[in-house]
DNA sequence: ATTATCTATAGATCTATAGATAATGC
DNA sequence: ATTATCTATAGATCTATAGATAATGC
C-alpha cells in the first residue's frame, strides 16, 4: 500500500498542477498574460493566490508550464504534418476557441519588450517554419506547382493560419476559417499546367 | 493678435496631444495596452501622471486617440488600395518596426475578453476585408486567375499581411516580410493559363 | 476666465515572502 | 518528514479624484 499511496500522492499532486495549468490558460484567453492574476487562476481551483503559489513558485513558472502545455498540444502531429492533417486541425481548431484566444493573445503580448514568453515564440515559430518547409517538400519536391520553393512557401503557411485565427477570434459569425484555409491550401497546389 | 494668440493656443494644445499619443504609441509597443501605465507615457513627455489627465481623461480614452491615429495612419492610401502600392505599405512597414509592433501587440489583446480595442478591430477587419475585396476586383474582376473569388481570397490576404508581421517582429532576421508578401502576391497573380 | 500643471491621496490591485497549521505517508 | 494550504503582510504599482497654483488670453 505505502508504496501505492505514495504514488498516489506523486499522481495527485501533478493533477493538481495539471489543473492549475488549464485554469491559467482560460485566464489568460480572457485577461492575457499581464492581465491574468494570480488570484483569479487560483480562484478558479479552488485555492488562495498563496496555496497556487505552492505549485508554482513565480507567475512566469507558471507560464512557462502554459508553454509546455501547449507543446503537448501539437506534439502528436507535429512530429511530421501531413497537408490533409493540417486542414483538419485547423477545422479542429475552430471548436477549440478557448485555446487558440489563449495562445493568440499570447503571441500578441509576445512582441512587447522583455516580455517572458518572446523566446519561446521565436524559437517555435523557426521550427514551426522548417516542420512546414519538411512537409511542403514532402508532398511537392524542392518546387511547388507555382514555383516558389518550401522555404519560402512556409513563412505564409503559418502567416495565413496565424492571421486567420485573429480575424475568426474577432468575429467568427464573418469568418470561415477553415473554408479560408482551404482555399489557401487549394491555391499552393495549383499549378500552371493544370488548366490544359 | 489676440484672435491668431488664441488659434495658437489651440494649436499648441492640439501638439500637445499629439507628443501624448505619439508617446502613448511607444509605451504600448513596449508593454501592450494593458501593461502601459499612464504614468510611463506622462514621463516621456515630461508631465506627471495627472498632468496628463488634464488631456486624456482616462486611459481608454487616450486609446481611443491612439486608434485614430491607426486610422490616419493609412487614411490616404486606404480611400482606394491597389495592389502594386500595398507591396510598397509593407516595404514602408518593413521600416516601422515601432508601429507595427504597437498595432500588432494591441491586436494580440484585443482578442481578450472586455477589451477597450475589440469592437474597434473587429469593425476595421471588417472594413479592411471588403477594401481588399474591392481592390481584388479592381485588378482581376470576379475571379482571379486561379478561380477564387475577391471575396474568399481578401481574409487570406490580410491574414498574410498580420501573420508575416508577428514571425517578422520575433525575428526581423529571419523573415524577409516584404519578399514574403511579394511571393503571396505573386502566387495571387498567378494563372493556370501563364505556363502554356 | 480658462488652460496647464502640480501635490496629495484614496482605493484597488498584484506578486511574493514568512510562518502557522493540518493532513499524508513512511 | 513532507506536502498542502492558509493567514498576515510588505512593498510595488496603478488609475482617478480633489483641489491648489501659475500662466495665458480676452
Amino acid at each position: 500500500m505505502s508504496y501505492g499511496d505514495a504514488m498516489n500522492a506523486r499522481v495527485r499532486s501533478e493533477e493538481r498542477r495539471a489543473e492549475i495549468v488549464r485554469a491559467a490558460l482560460e485566464v489568460i484567453a480572457e485577461r492575457g498574460y499581464r492581465g491574468a492574476s494570480l488570484g483569479a487562476v487560483a480562484e478558479r481551483v479552488g485555492l488562495t493566490q498563496q496555496g497556487l503559489l505552492h505549485y508554482f513558485p513565480t507567475k512566469d513558472a507558471l507560464l512557462v508550464a502554459v508553454l509546455q502545455e501547449r507543446d503537448q498540444w501539437d506534439a502528436v502531429p507535429n512530429t511530421r504534418w501531413r497537408m490533409d492533417l493540417l486542414a483538419s486541425l485547423v477545422e479542429y481548431n475552430a471548436m477549440r476557441p478557448g485555446i487558440i484566444q489563449t495562445f493568440s493573445a499570447l503571441l500578441g503580448e509576445s512582441v512587447t519588450e522583455g516580455h517572458p514568453a518572446r523566446a519561446y515564440f521565436t524559437d517555435r515559430y523557426v521550427q514551426v517554419r522548417a516542420n512546414m518547409a519538411e512537409m511542403l517538400r514532402a508532398e511537392y519536391g524542392d518546387h511547388l506547382p507555382n514555383g516558389l520553393t518550401p522555404e519560402r512557401t512556409a513563412p505564409l503557411l503559418v502567416a495565413v493560419m496565424d492571421g486567420l485565427q485573429y480575424q475568426w477570434l474577432l468575429d467568427p459569425e464573418s469568418v470561415d476559417m477553415p473554408g479560408a484555409f482551404r482555399d489557401f491550401l487549394t491555391l499552393l497546389g495549383e499549378n500552371r499546367e493544370d488548366a490544359g
